[in-house]
DNA sequence: CCAAATTTGATGTACGTAAATCAAAAAATC
DNA sequence: GATTTTTTGATTTACGTACATCAAATTTGG
């Protein structure tokens, strides 16, 4: 049985509210007492039952979710997992609720984030836009005793305690060597699609794709950055036109959204030549893309565990509590046509 | 606010003990009251606090992991995880015990089973062997209220209530896939390595791996199955050999462990040609194989995610509660040098 | 050494549920 | 209609923790 509040007591020859004091940082305990409850705890080695005291409490975890105010496959799938995670708060005592921001803007970014700052505390999960005035508050509401986790894009060189999201100079990296070996002995032109090289997941995707094709793909050549804005049209007009223009392409590496555009133009312009193609994120376009041959191959970050995860740490954070970390890395999924879940 | 017994009592106008008898199954209730009070139940949305209900019941899981006494990385490396989630069960209100059986051998494990039947009702995690006595005493355990999920291998047929592994079909059809890709337009035969036939798991992963095979890359032959019983010396002889006798393999699969005698084997044999490996299994060996370019790309099963899958799946189960499905799915993980854990 | 301030103890209530007891009411049996 | 059986109610204790109150003990300052 493992120890409780009471066993703290009788070891370290207090009384329960002496224990209550020091457990939960209550004022009124002299310093010597308070190291003999310290001390008999770490003997024991009690831990705080969390459901009990959750019980006791009638606490519930306010999670706020921020999210960009972006119209992609990947964002609505991640809003749904939020929405599903909201269904199970009352089970998993919290409370959730999220906020939009419009995308790639700092200052809404710190707008919202200093309003936070002026309610009761609250756990934060953000998908953060790399800016030093982001990194700013978000240090300061850590200070405060905000817990805070990044989601799907990081904000290196802050204080957040955990980012939730994949290593997107890996996925990057992992892209160059499927497509590259994938071409086998081909030499040609690879053509990269992007959202906006002003997001940092999409910038380190690209500067890992470009480091292994150069050290180890010398025959391939990459083309300049084709920014499709995440907008389907806008992608499949870029691509229909760098297909025509230069016959030497060989692959495509889509590191962003708004794939559906770019399948369009890969059916249109396929009929002639083969191609071989990574793209990012699994939804229903590229899914059906991958079964029928116009993708290769899918990198992919699951947003429901994200999400779960964001959750899972922020509460043990609100409670001072460790977590798993390998549980809590996430995995960059590579799907063939023969692995889709 | 969600509602408590209380509530339902109100609601049902009963009293708190009537409520109770529904809730936890007790005799003495009339059918027509025992009505009102599930009414209520329902309209109100009453859900049951299960971290109030363990409390109060002083409740642990008890829980039993049945595993083979296999001595290879991977069993390992799940009995770590399983001593690692020991180590977190008082947390988790867990009581978990392992048994070990022996491997390949249906009625040492059916005697064990059938010991687990003897005693009281607990959660039972077990790597199953395939075999209709297996299967019938599984099936009577589920009956008789006990939660079983199998891990790593299916006992498919049966009425356990859920599988904490991959999809051993889609993994070979994803090394197949992988394979033939990275080969690009060579020709020539491909050696498997298998553990043993008598698997459920790996005769999966081969069968998807043929199938594959057969259909989309007509010039890879497969050479008859090497079974290295996952041991590194058998692996080891048997590479060497079917490399010596054989100039025309291009690639190996190896679906099985024992993956240490392989990689010496191709080291040794592999300097004067180039084969292109696919492997099972990331563990100290292969991971270090995969960064030195001796195998191109590693299938895994996160065992450690596989344990806590179990038992997440377990607790549930116990409790008679819905499980989120995508949550417990585990994938595939497919490992190449530049996405490495 | 006395008064004031600080520290500690004792005790009770609460959270939502489980489980037990005993009395009262209702239903079924003869 | 009286008796037995079944069903229901009322009440209590418990789980481990949080939090509040008030009294008692101890320390500190003058």
């Amino acid at each position: 049985m493992r120890p409780t509040v009471h066993d703290i007591a009788a070891a370290a020859g207090v009384s329960l509210a002496t224990v209550d004091r020091v457990l939960n940082q209550r004022p009124g305990v002299r310093h010597v007492t308070r190291e003999k409850v310290e001390n008999a705890i770490r003997q024991l080695g009690y831990i705080r039952d969390v459901a009990a005291a959750n019980l006791a409490k009638g606490r519930t975890y306010p999670l706020v979710f921020i999210l960009p105010a972006s119209d992609n496959s990947f964002m609505h799938g991640l809003n749904a997992e939020i929405r599903q995670a909201i269904l199970r708060s009352s089970a998993e005592r919290t409370d959730i609720r999220t906020i939009e921001v419009s995308a790639f803007d700092p200052p809404a970014l710190v707008s919202v984030l200093e309003g936070l700052s002026q309610e009761k505390r609250c756990g934060i999960a953000m998908v953060a836009t790399d800016a030093p005035e982001v990194r700013d508050v978000v240090d300061r509401l850590v200070r405060a005793g905000f817990p805070i986790v990044t989601l799907v894009s990081d904000l290196t060189g802050s204080l957040r305690h955990h980012y939730a999201g994949i290593d997107n100079i890996a996925a990057g990296r992992t892209a160059a060597r499927l497509l590259g070996r994938f071409l086998g002995a081909r030499k040609g032109e690879i053509a990269v699609l992007a959202g906006s090289m002003l997001v940092r997941d999409h910038r380190e995707r690209l500067e890992g794709f470009t480091s292994v094709m150069a050290e180890e793909f010398p025959d391939l050549t990459i083309l300049p950055v084709l920014e499709g804005r995440d907008d389907p049209e806008v992608a499949h007009r870029l691509v229909t036109d760098a297909l025509s223009h230069n016959a030497g392409i060989v692959g495509v590496y889509s590191l962003g959204a708004g794939n559906r555009g770019l399948i369009r133009a890969l059916k249109e312009k396929s009929v002639d030549r083969t191609l071989t193609v990574v793209a990012h994120e699994l939804t229903v376009h590229t899914r059906a893309a991958l079964l029928d041959g116009t993708i290769d191959a899918i990198l992919n970050q699951d947003a429901g565990h994200e999400v779960r995860s964001a959750i899972r740490v922020l509460k043990a954070k609100a409670d001072g509590l460790a977590v798993i970390e390998a549980q809590e890395r996430i995995r960059l999924d590579i799907f063939l046509k023969d692995n889709l879940p």
